[in-house]
Formats: structure tokens, C-alpha cells, sequence
DNA sequence: TTTGCATACATAACATTCTTATGTATATTT
DNA sequence: AAATATACATAAGAATGTTATGTATGCAAA
């Protein structure tokens, strides 16, 4: 049985917080199980995000002011979501625009395509 | 005067190796210097190689037997040029496909664009 | 000529950001 | 009843950078 193979784990990072509110943005509002799960159904399993990494990312989202948390009882657990404040929306936008130029300008630097306008 | 900003630096994490090693896959041999140089100009300065990652980079690179060295005088200054090993020239082809492939990846799960024949 | 900048190597202390391991607890499936 | 999935959390350790520092040569400008 073939199993589809991660990608070595540092090349995720640095790109996390971006995942996290990017998915955020498209959503409205998630909790942390969910985007773990909604991120390795998107990449068929490519790229999984650990709670290890998640939840303090997600503390630290919200101690910064991009995510604001709402508690919802499910019988009797606690379920936290999480939704995009104005300032997290913002920055959601400016770090999907930086990734994207920065993936731009690696492939030009892999002499892979010629430059496009991010000179 | 409008400074041309760098990238947030944990963008850059892990992808050091796959520059490294691509550079001198298309460059035959370089020098440590004149790799992080060549980094700056064909990016416009929007990634600089510190050498305090360069450096231990390479040694790692060439004590697991991706690259050898030759000690060329320039003057009384010894210059210490990097050539890829076999091993090394599959290894460099292997990280590039990775990391284009995690690039698609990423698009994708960013609802940039359709996805591609990576899935 | 000496002051500063560029070239060219190197390493160590520190910071950041993950992984792995562990803990707790409820819900569902077998 | 036991195993698996859901759902949160934190701590120890690993990996990989940045920043600071050190050494030394070469060259250009004041």
C-alpha cells in the first residue's frame, strides 16, 4: 500500500499562522480540531498540522489580537471557535500576499519561470 | 527613499538547502560568499542569506557527502569553492520537485488556484 | 596613510517555530 | 467493554534560523 509522503516539516514552517487565517478568512469561523482536519482533507494528507503546533499558535493569535473566541457547550464538552478580528483580517490578507511573492520569487530564483511583477 | 522589505525571515526556514544546492546545480561551483551575493541580486534583496546560516549549512551539506570543496588562494586569501556531488546533484533535483510541489500545494489550500497534478 | 568598506571565512549565544510526548475528558463505534 | 475519534492543553526537545562577534585580506577614498 502506497503511502502518500508528507513534506519534510520544515518547509511548513513560517507558513502556519498564514494557513491558519486564510482559512479563517474563507470560513468564518472554525475551532482548532476542525482546521486541523480541514487541512489534511485539502492536501490529501500532505501537509498536517499538529495540536502541538496549533493551539499555542491560536493563543498566540488571539493575545495578539487577530482572533477573537467564542465557547460553545457540545453536550458537555467545550468547544472554542475562533473567528478573524479586523485587525486579523487585515493581517490575513497582507501574509497571503507575502507568501504568495515570496513562492514567486523562489521560483525565479530556482530558474523555474522568469520573473513576474514582484521585482 | 523606499526600502524594498525582506520577507518575514520564517518564511525562508528550510528552504535554505534546496537554494544552496540548486545554485550549484546550475552554477558548477561557487564560493560561500558569492552565493549569499547571487541570492541578493536575483532577488532584489528580498532574500538575503545571513552567513550565519550559510556557513553551517554548507558544512552539514558537505559532511553528508552532498558536496566536496577545493581551497583555491586568491592572494593570500583562501576562497573555498563547492561542487555538488552525485549524490548531492539527485538530491538537489529532489528537494526543488519537493518544494514546487509544496508551493502547489500551498496555492491550492490557499484558494489561489485550481489544483494542479499534485494530489 | 589611515580610515572605511567589501571580501571571505568561521563560530557561539540566542530566538523562533516546529515535533513528539503526555495529560485530561467526552462521544461514538465495534 | 474496548478502541477510536473528537477536543482541548502544555512541556521537553529538535531543527533552523538571526544576531553578534572574531579574524584577516584587498581596495578605494579622504
Amino acid at each position: 500500500m502506497y503511502i502518500c509522503p508528507m513534506y519534510s516539516s520544515e518547509l511548513l514552517k513560517g507558513t502556519l499562522k498564514t494557513i491558519v487565517l486564510n482559512l479563517l478568512k474563507d470560513n468564518g469561523r472554525m475551532y482548532g480540531y476542525e482546521i486541523t482536519q480541514r487541512v489534511k482533507d485539502l492536501t490529501a494528507e500532505k501537509i498536517q498540522i499538529t495540536e502541538g503546533a496549533l493551539y499555542p499558535t491560536l493563543h498566540a493569535l488571539e493575545s495578539q489580537g487577530e482572533l477573537q473566541t467564542e465557547e460553545v457547550f457540545i453536550g458537555k464538552r467545550v468547544r472554542k471557535y475562533y473567528t478573524l478580528t479586523e485587525k486579523g483580517q487585515s493581517t490575513a490578507k497582507e501574509k497571503v500576499n507575502e507568501l504568495v511573492d515570496f513562492m514567486n520569487t523562489m521560483k525565479f530564483l530556482l530558474d523555474l519561470e522568469p520573473r513576474t511583477g514582484n521585482g
